[in-house]
DNA sequence: CATGATTAAATTGCATACAAAATAGGGCCC
DNA sequence: GGGCCCTATTTTGTATGCAATTTAATCATG
């Protein structure tokens, strides 16, 4: 009778080895594009279906393949993933509650319209989110992140100077999540996330004059030097007036050129 | 040719209108309990399975009647809540990215566990939130936005005297809600209740001592004179700290209460 | 009696089938 | 010709079926 009960508890650590060895062809599977981040699935887990489509459909919506206000409709997203519709259709609550999609009950979904109104609230969001992510990683932050930001912020120059805006955006980007990141608060990272993701979508209407990017680039040369001097009430301040800026451009971009 | 086209958008909008009438009967099906705010889907709409399902496992998660860590069986909800695999696979899809469930690929989904490490990240999320929303509603906020608080604030305190620690409960989120919504900011407000819930589930667990719900109260009743006075750099200060308070007496029933 | 492989049951993931609702089009009346 | 009702098609929402994977149980073995 004890047995059986010690059994089967060590049964459970018997079979997680032996099912071990099975996770390696997962990694096969991994090979696939992987441009984005996941943010949902760790990279060394099986990669469902569903997991695939999620993805893909974000990326569609955040390039704006998928324009705003456009009818999400499954059959044909079924016939464009090769799937049937129970993934898209779980794929799409998932984007429902990011907020890239909006569900009109026994109307199917559409893309989220950006307004300026929303555009508008999710930059004073992120502000604050930035913020204190700036104060958290004035803390947080080890040498080498920093390192690796003020790497990133060369890049970004370069760039710059170059003129390649796609490039730029990317390092920026990257400069900011990881900025986020340093603050080691992961709820707060997920949470950015999820918003980032609205944003880079306005972004992609938006386009930059050469002004308003010198003066983006002199910003972030100022948010690189608070953080490096762990200046938790600057950097904080730097980074909220720096996302204001970045608003005044994507308004300016969305006035000029109305969704639709 | 012309008139077909112009047909075809005329009856759009008649179609619309004849639908209105069939949209009645919808509001039948909302007479169930509601007790908590639907989040996801407003009231007048058709209701649909998969919404109702939903808000009822999310109610049982926070309530937690489904205890951190559990797995959550769909033969198992199906039965418990009358319906199909679809639409609970669907809600949990949703719960999923709230953060309310993790998802594990093949093995199901569980219900995301309660650590102190969660609990002071979203506390700290949620100070920046309330931080902000403080700033905004001090701007925003119209005179009888701050009546309906001042109401709610001292329905709690008669509550606090009386020592109903559930109603006071009740209060509290409603007056934190409250503010939340002055700063007339949609996103922010989608954000912070999304948080809110995880806190919630925290808060089930945390039983004030008396000292501490003193505090409390003497925290809320400055906060409440400081957005009368729209005191914009003052509020967001005090309800920081006042999360910060918060924190720790979660963090300190999480400690004496461990969660499986 | 503990450990490892093998088989059986349960559970998840995806595809499909059916029902209900929405949309689109055609006929009708004025 | 313009507007409305009614039917036909499309599309969504839910249920169910099947395959693959995980989990539990059984058996063999040192």
């Amino acid at each position: 009778m004890l047995s059986l009960k010690r059994y089967t508890r060590i049964a459970k650590l018997a079979r997680l080895a032996y099912y071990a060895y099975k996770m390696t062809y997962a990694m096969d599977q991994d090979s696939g594009n992987r441009a984005t981040d996941s943010g949902s699935a760790s990279a060394a887990e099986p990669r469902l279906l569903a997991a695939e489509v999620l993805e893909r459909l974000r990326d569609l919506i955040i390039q704006g393949e998928l324009a705003p206000g456009v009818k999400l409709n499954e059959r044909v997203l079924c016939e464009r993933l090769r799937t049937s519709r129970t993934p898209v259709r779980e794929a799409i609550k998932f984007l429902a509650s990011e907020g890239l999609v909006e569900l009109l009950p026994n109307r199917g979904a559409i893309v989220t319209r950006i307004t300026a109104t929303t555009v508008r609230e999710m930059f004073v969001l992120l502000g604050a989110l930035e913020a204190l992510a700036g104060e958290l990683a004035c803390a947080n932050a080890s040498e080498a992140d920093v390192a690796e930001i003020r790497a990133l912020h060369y890049q970004m120059l370069a760039h710059h100077t170059r003129g390649e805006l796609t490039l730029y955006f990317r390092c920026n980007q990257q400069i900011h999540l990881r900025l986020v990141e340093c603050a080691g608060n992961a709820t707060l990272t997920n949470t950015y996330r999820a918003l980032n993701g609205h944003v880079r979508r306005a972004r992609y209407m938006a386009n930059l004059s050469r002004d308003r990017w010198d003066h983006a680039v002199e910003e972030h040369q100022k948010i690189l030097d608070a953080l490096t001097r762990r200046d938790s009430v600057l950097l904080p301040a730097l980074l909220r007036s720096h996302l204001g800026n970045k608003m005044a451009v994507v308004l300016d971009a969305l006035a000029s050129k109305p969704v639709e």
